[in-house]
DNA sequence: CGGGCCTTGTGAATCATTTCACAAGACCTG
DNA sequence: CAGGTCTTGTGAAATGATTCACAAGGCCCG
């Protein structure tokens, strides 16, 4: 098994995402091979990124074509643990919950709401399609019976650190926590946050700097 | 003006978003000073991180003190862009976007949806609160009364680019993306992508790889 | 007011990631 | 099957971020 070069970066994992949607379109597209500089165009990073990205994972393209569209799409999805389903608990039928339970990217790539649970009674035996909603008490049975690996964290922070623990005591190895708070796990355990208003706040920090100190800012004036 | 010895990272700027929600805990728990070390512990880094993430932008501690936790907030602020209101244009009326449109979090900052668009003429008409979904060809309109220079995009893929395109001739300067697609906007506009199936994709190969190939993976069990 | 204790701010060193540059192949054409 | 053209895969170089380590200050106590 000669694949793992050297150990892939975080970012090297996102952008494989992002090659693999970039694959999705091409291939609808039309187009049966991608050399690295048009996979990066589509992606946003350059050419050499693309090719160091893939080359930890093996040698996928064949030199003087690029890359296949279809397998390259296949090995992508291998490499991210694509390849199989994955259950999926949502804890917090909230807007945001509901949201997420309906977003179709989510089904597309084998994750699967499988239970549903929330603190609030009134919430409580609610249908969302096939799924039923079911009372916190049951989270250690719901993950344990449907195998679920992965949940998906959407309730005010005051109560996801608890319940987090539970999740990870019930089974849970990975977690996207919309919770705005800093979850303390076991380093095992995954953890990914998503937190709206930073990304908001990131974007106000930038208008805000163009807008009043205009003069530091160089890079695309000097040429390359 | 001595400020900003050198120029911040992005991730840099993160964190300070990060840190300023610490502060805010802290605040409530009524600590009126903290160390680097506390803010770090906090937020999931280390005390020469925080430290050198505050430097870029001034010396706000005290030696021997550490930080005064309302003082470093209101200068926190300050440097996000925080301290004014920032009216957003919410483009696209569905689960998402209603959850964005009640997201608490949001006004906490300043950031107060102004106006909704959508396609969908179902949906026109339709009030959110205070706020009525306008029909898309009101975009420019709207943009502009609003001075909003803030979107969030939270539509379908196929229509994101012109959408987004409309929005930057209209005025926006920065844009919070949900749509699954890499935008094409000139350099000075602002684009974060929120990619929630990419952050699933990410759990999936950490949970994949954990579970398969356990044996190059160190870190944690030799110690350092 | 001097000594001890803390904690900041920051150059220097380390570590990580990205970019460069080019040899090694692969295909195509004649 | 040789020569031309293209694109990969990858060490090496460059760039960027984090961690280290410590001098400079500030506070408190006696």
């Amino acid at each position: 098994m000669p694949r793992r070069r050297s150990k892939p970066s975080e970012s090297t994992i996102r952008r494989l995402s992002l090659y693999l949607r970039a694959l999705e379109g091409l291939g609808e597209e039309g187009e049966s091979t991608a050399s690295s500089e048009l996979l990066a165009g589509r992606v946003g990073t350059t050419a050499a990124q693309v090719r160091k990205d893939l080359s930890h994972f093996g040698s996928f393209g064949k030199r003087g074509l690029g890359y296949e569209v279809a397998p390259l799409q296949v090995h992508l999805k291998e490499i991210l643990g694509l390849h199989r389903r994955w259950p999926v608990v949502l804890v917090g039928a909230g807007r945001i919950g509901s949201a997420l339970f309906e977003y179709p990217h989510f089904g597309a790539r084998g994750f699967e709401i499988v239970a549903i649970l929330d603190r609030d009674p009134a919430k409580v035996g609610r249908r969302w399609g096939e799924v039923e909603i079911s009372p916190m008490d049951e989270l250690e049975s719901v993950v344990h019976d449907r195998k679920a690996e992965l949940a998906i964290l959407t309730i005010p922070w005051d109560g996801a650190q608890d319940v987090a623990e539970a999740l990870v005591a019930a089974g849970v190895r990975g977690i996207l926590n919309f919770a705005p708070l800093q979850l303390r796990l076991p380093p095992e355990i995954e953890v990914n946050d998503v937190n709206l208003a930073l990304e908001m706040e990131a974007l106000s920090f930038a208008l805000h700097l163009g807008g009043s100190q205009v003069d530091g800012v160089d890079a695309r004036s000097g040429e390359g």
